[in-house]
RNA sequence: GGAAGAUUGGCCGAGUGGUUUAAGGCGACGGUUUGCUAAACCGUUGGGUUGAUUAUAUUGACCCCGUGAGUUCGAAUCUCACAUCUUCCGCCA
């Protein structure tokens, strides 16, 4: 949600931020017009609840033979109240339905326009060139049986697989390497709940023009959630954090599920998109005013990673159209896939100011003790998408498969995967 | 799945329809005293919305006692639903 003193103040930031999304500009005018009807419904109805209350004063003091005359006053007070209340009510509802559909400002530089109007900021690392017809992730995960396509499919349909043998164990190094970093660098460490309730899931945002990529159980009334970022935005939430002069960071593992209902028949092959992946997320919380540093050391941490599998790879400064309505700012870097002859995404990370802690309530105590919104911020530490980069890039002659340095001491010393025969 | 009990401020805890403007304690912070610390004493001590004024301050109104609805002139207090926690029973890994 965006800050009603922003409205206020300076609506113009506002409209032209909808403007580089590609979004509805004149939501900020109504907003400010709601805005201006509930502050006068809730002057009305206040007024008259202060009435009420002192009316309500003299009726517990009052002798017997006067209460019955209080009373009657009293009541014709009381309808009125509630009909104030209610009005407001109404007002206050309205506008936060409208809040709510404004997206969050883009920060000053962010390319405006869609998906297509990335800005690439660095290409980093030395494709591989092959003697050989390289192999795709799909046919090296058959040959070297560490992938199973067909049986996932079998089990629970498209877009379902095994990881099998070597393929399991190297999902578990990547893992646990991204987790060895992320500790190093201050993180704490959770495993979160990937069931989480309507009101989590609808303050992280995912809700909105995404909730048919959700599963949902009914019976339950929970969601499923696509990323940990939503229990770890969830974690804090309704909080007052006593001190941010450090960022809090947390590094969040989890399974994930995404329907990729608006996906079929894009990217149907291999482990590409699926349904279910685990995924290593790092978020922060800190000073609005520390946000774009953090970001800049999310993307660092992100680059080493990419580094240490030894992944040739490109860092994206996302157009404001494709940025979720969360996040002011957003870095996407896509790892080299030989066999598709492009860069595809491995991580993501976006600063979303203040937007998702006001919608969740999260603040901090600031210098003089007063709490004030915090700025929550979340990076890609490491997917089982990061897979299909590795056993591309790193694919040999003979077929096998070599595993960067950094991830052998989590395999036991193995160096690379052979052929199973 | 069944039964009983509980949920009040940073924490503990009183409060069963009207001077509750939520007692009291602990903790924290400030002050006095002190060579320093402690003790003692005094004071302060949540969040939100919105006004006024001499506008970094002062002061007022309203809302918040797990959440939501209801009864009532008036609800922390009564009713209903839900959530969470505790204990017990049953079933199961």
């Amino acid at each position: 949600m965006i800050d009603i003193n922003l409205l206020r103040e300076n609506p113009q930031a506002i409209r032209d931020s909808q403007a580089a999304r590609g979004a509805d500009e004149a939501l900020v005018d109504l907003a400010a017009k709601l805005a201006e009807q509930k502050k006068v419904a809730l002057q009305q109805f206040e007024a008259m609840r202060a009435k009420q209350n002192a009316h309500g004063k003299l009726v517990a003091q009052a002798p017997k033979e006067e209460k019955a005359e209080l009373v009657a006053q009293a009541q014709e007070m009381s309808s009125d109240v509630k009909k104030l209340e209610a009005e407001a009510n109404l007002a206050d509802q309205e506008l936060m339905v409208v809040l709510h559909k404004i997206e969050n400002v883009v920060l000053e530089g962010v390319p405006a326009g869609s998906e297509e109007n990335f800005v690439v900021i660095k290409e980093v690392g030395k494709k591989p060139e092959f003697s050989f017809e390289a192999k795709d992730h799909v046919s090296l995960g058959e040959s070297l049986d560490v992938i199973d396509i067909e049986r996932g499919a079998k089990v629970s349909g498209s877009r379902f697989y095994f990881l099998k043998g070597l393929g399991a164990r190297l999902e578990l190094a990547l893992m646990q390497l991204a987790l060895d970093q992320a500790s190093e660098a201050g993180f704490t460490a959770l495993i979160t709940p990937t069931l989480v309730k309507p009101e989590i899931m609808q303050g992280t945002g995912f809700l909105g023009e995404h909730s048919a990529e959700v599963y949902y159980l009914p019976a339950d009334d929970l969601y499923l959630t696509g990323t940990s970022e939503v229990a770890l935005a969830g974690y804090h939430s309704g909080e007052i954090l006593d001190d941010l002069t450090t960022p809090m960071r947390y590094a969040g593992w989890s399974t994930c599920y995404r329907r990729e209902a608006g996906s079929h028949g894009k990217d149907t092959r291999g482990i590409l998109r699926v349904h279910q992946f685990n995924k290593l997320e790092m978020f922060s919380y800190c000073k609005p005013e520390d946000a774009e540093a953090e970001h800049a050391k999310l993307l660092e941490w992100q680059e080493q990673m990419l580094q240490k599998c030894e992944l040739p790879y490109r860092v994206i400064d996302v157009a404001a159209g494709d940025l979720g309505s969360s996040a002011a700012r957003k870095y996407d870097i896509e790892a080299w896939v030989p066999t598709q002859g492009g860069y595809r995404e491995l991580t993501s990370t976006s600063n979303c100011t203040t937007y998702q802690a006001r919608r969740l309530n999260t603040r901090y105590r600031d210098q003089d003790g007063k709490p004030a919104v915090a700025a929550t911020l979340n990076g890609t530490l490491a997917t089982t998408r990061w897979l299909v980069a590795i056993l591309e890039n790193h694919q040999q002659a003979d077929g096998s498969v070599l595993i960067p340095a950094a991830l052998r001491g989590y395999l036991g010393g193995v160096e690379k995967i052979g052929p199973k025969h």
